[in-house]
Parts: C-alpha cells; structure tokens; sequence
DNA sequence: ATTATCTATAGATCTATAGATAATGC
DNA sequence: ATTATCTATAGATCTATAGATAATGC
C-alpha cells in the first residue's frame, strides 16, 4: 500500500502532481475574477498554466470539481493566511486587520464577490457552499461579538442581531469597492461599522 | 414624420410592440435569476414568451442590449413601485417598507444579486450601469439621512460615513437571505440597522 | 410600407471521453 | 506501474447574420 495522498477526486498526486494543482488553483482563481465561473473555460485556465484542457482535467476531472476545489482553496488563502496569531481566538481586532489584508488582494475579493453572485441561481455548483458557508460565518461572528462584549453589545444590539449586520457589512462593502475603489474606502468603513455596534448607547 | 416611439436600439414600436417587449424583459428576469446573464441564452428566454431565438433578436439585436434593457426595466419595476406617494421625498421610513417590497419579489432581488457578482468581472456589459448605480444611490442614501437626521446623525456618524454602510447592509444582507430565507430575517435585520444609526450614544 | 416571425446556417465555443505516448518512481 | 500530457473528436450549445414570408397599419 502507498502512502501517496489522495485529492479528494481520488487521483494520486506525489510532490509534483499536488504542487500542479495549487498552479492550477491560482490560475483558475484568476481566471473566474476575470469571467466569473460559468463565464470561464477550462481551457483558459490550462493555458495560463501550459496545459492543455485535457491535461488540466487529469488533475481536475471536471469544471464543478475544480470550482469545489478553488472555492476551498480561497478560503484558506484567505482565512488562512490572517493575521491572527496561530491558537489565539478571533477578535474584532484582528477581524478588521483581516479586512485590511483582504484589501491588499483584491483579486481573492473579485472571485469571492463573483462566485457570491452566481451561486444565488439555479443548481449552481457553489450553492452548497455559499449556503454552509453563511451558516457558519454567522455562527463564528457570533463567537467573536459574544468574546468582545457579552450578549448584548454597548449600542443595544443582541449578538444574533448584530452577526448577520456585520457579514452584510464586509460582503456590501466589497462589492461597492470593486466597483469604486477610489470612492469607497474598505477598511475605513468597516471599522466605522464595528465602532458603531461598540458604541454605548444614552439612556 | 411618424410620432411612434423609437427605442433605445433604433427599431420603431406600436403599442403591440411594446407589449411584446416587455414580455420579454419579464422574461428575460425570470431566466437571469434562475442562470445569470453570461450562463443563460436569449433562447432560453424567446422559448418562454414563445419565440424563436432569432424573434427575439428583432427585438433585442444582441444579448447585451437586451441586458441594457434588462437592468432599466428592474429598476423601474423595484424603485418604480415603491411606496412612495407621488411627489413626495424618500425617508428612512419608506426605505424600510421598500426593503419590505423586495422581500415579496425574490426574483428581482435574484436577478439583481446574480447580474451584481457578474458585474465585477471584466467587461461586463452590466459593469458601467453598476459603477453608476452605486455612485448614485450612495448619494440618494446621503440626501435621505441629511433629510432625516441633518449632517451628523444621532449614532455620531456624518451621512458620509453611514450612506455607504446602509448600501452594503441591504446589499449584502440580501445574499444571504436568498441563500436561506427561514434564517435571515431581511427586513428585521434592516430595521435594527437603521434604528442603531438613529440610536444617540452616550457622551 | 412596416413590423413580426420564421427557416437556414456560418462560425465559435465548450465539456468531456477515448486512447496514445512520454516521463517518473519503486 | 503510475503519472503526466497530448491528439483526436463527439456532441452540445450559443450568438448573430441573411433572407423569406406572413400580418398589420396608414
């Protein structure tokens, strides 16, 4: 038996197949910024690789598979690389200094921003994960709000009312960036939010 | 010199015409959400008005200008319809009831979310219209709290800083209730927003 | 005349399968 | 042996143009 890792597709992939994908990954990355997912061919993201589309689909054996793939490979290069200090729990603090570094990359905003929209229509092969996804980002908001001030926070807001807010913040407020980024500044009015809800309210 | 109506794309009109066009505008909605823009084909929507493609095109000469009158068409149909009586000026009040509004239609709000992750993409015939969209509502939102509240509302923040927000949270709070409508409460969630800008802090 | 539709069709794509060949790894 | 790639290709679509025909409106 050989110890190889298998990808989820239950191809086996040694060092050099599994750096080829993460190739892969970037590139297709890129190229649904570009044209969205339904709007992009697998033979554009082989070519920006140097493969051709048969060649790509060795790793990837279908469209929806590498969408499933770039989709949680996103998320750890976002997530992933925060600046959050490895067994520290998540803070406002670091929430907005996670927004800060999402600004610098606006390439991983446009994807995330462009499979958002897609995935509201019918059978789209990121619905799923939009859907689990909003779930458990409110859940974790929750946490971090709950962490930061209890219950009820200074301005009055419960946590349950509060967490959906803050995910309908980072998300509007990107969209409106992508569009205006001269006119629209990200982490400022993230953070103007989040003072906001820590704001004590008079009696 | 005949006095009938010439439409964007040049192509005169009788009130048969007319009809048949905004047919097909309603069913150009209905496919986008269910699709998008660049996942569906205007033969999709000619089959459900009982058209050929190429019937469709006489009255839409490109898919693109057929998106063009899409998004006008959406426009009039959200804002158009709004509680607003004639003549009188928006308020935070009929805001809320027009976020109410939506929530009874979720097909525009699917169509308009789809065709606004598109938009971010490169080249989309949807991007102009959302670049100016954007800018103009966030003025509108600015002339509506100023309305409200004068420069700097109870909460502290000038309408500068909340105009963006209030865009995003509508927005962004609409993603995630089309993702899982018994969850979200859309219009509550938009209610406790409005009322945290309203809410004077503390010295 | 003008408007509304249709048939025919060119020309691009796009995904995915089949099967060959070259390179790599025990 | 297994992995990495390629060529060939079937089978679907999709947009848009050309040109014919039927229906409508002064």
């Amino acid at each position: 038996m050989s110890s190889t890792p298998i990808s989820p597709n239950g191809v086996r992939h040694g060092a050099r197949g599994r750096a080829r994908r993460e190739e892969i990954l970037r590139a297709a990355i890129e190229v649904i910024a570009e044209r969205g997912f339904r709007g992009s061919s697998i033979a554009a993201v082989a070519e920006k690789v140097g493969l051709t589309q048969q060649g790509l689909l060795h790793y990837f054996p279908t469209k929806d598979e590498l969408l499933i793939a770039v989709l949680r490979q996103r998320d750890e290069w976002d997530t992933g690389d925060a600046p959050k200090a490895a067994g520290d729990e998540w803070t406002m603090g670091n929430l907005a200094t996670l927004v800060e570094a999402n600004a610098a990359r606006p390439e991983l905003i446009r994807t995330f921003s462009a499979l958002l929209g897609e995935s509201v229509t019918e059978d789209h092969p990121a619905g799923a994960y939009f859907h689990d996804r909003y779930r458990g980002t409110r859940e974790d908001m929750e946490a971090i709000l709950r962490r930061e001030w209890g219950e009820r926070l200074p301005s009055g807001l419960t946590v349950a009312q509060a967490a959906p807010l803050l995910v309908a913040v980072m998300d509007g407020l990107q969209f409106q960036w992508l569009h205006e980024p001269e006119a629209v500044d990200l982490v400022g009015a993230f953070r103007v939010f989040v003072g906001l809800l820590g704001t004590r309210a008079a009696e």
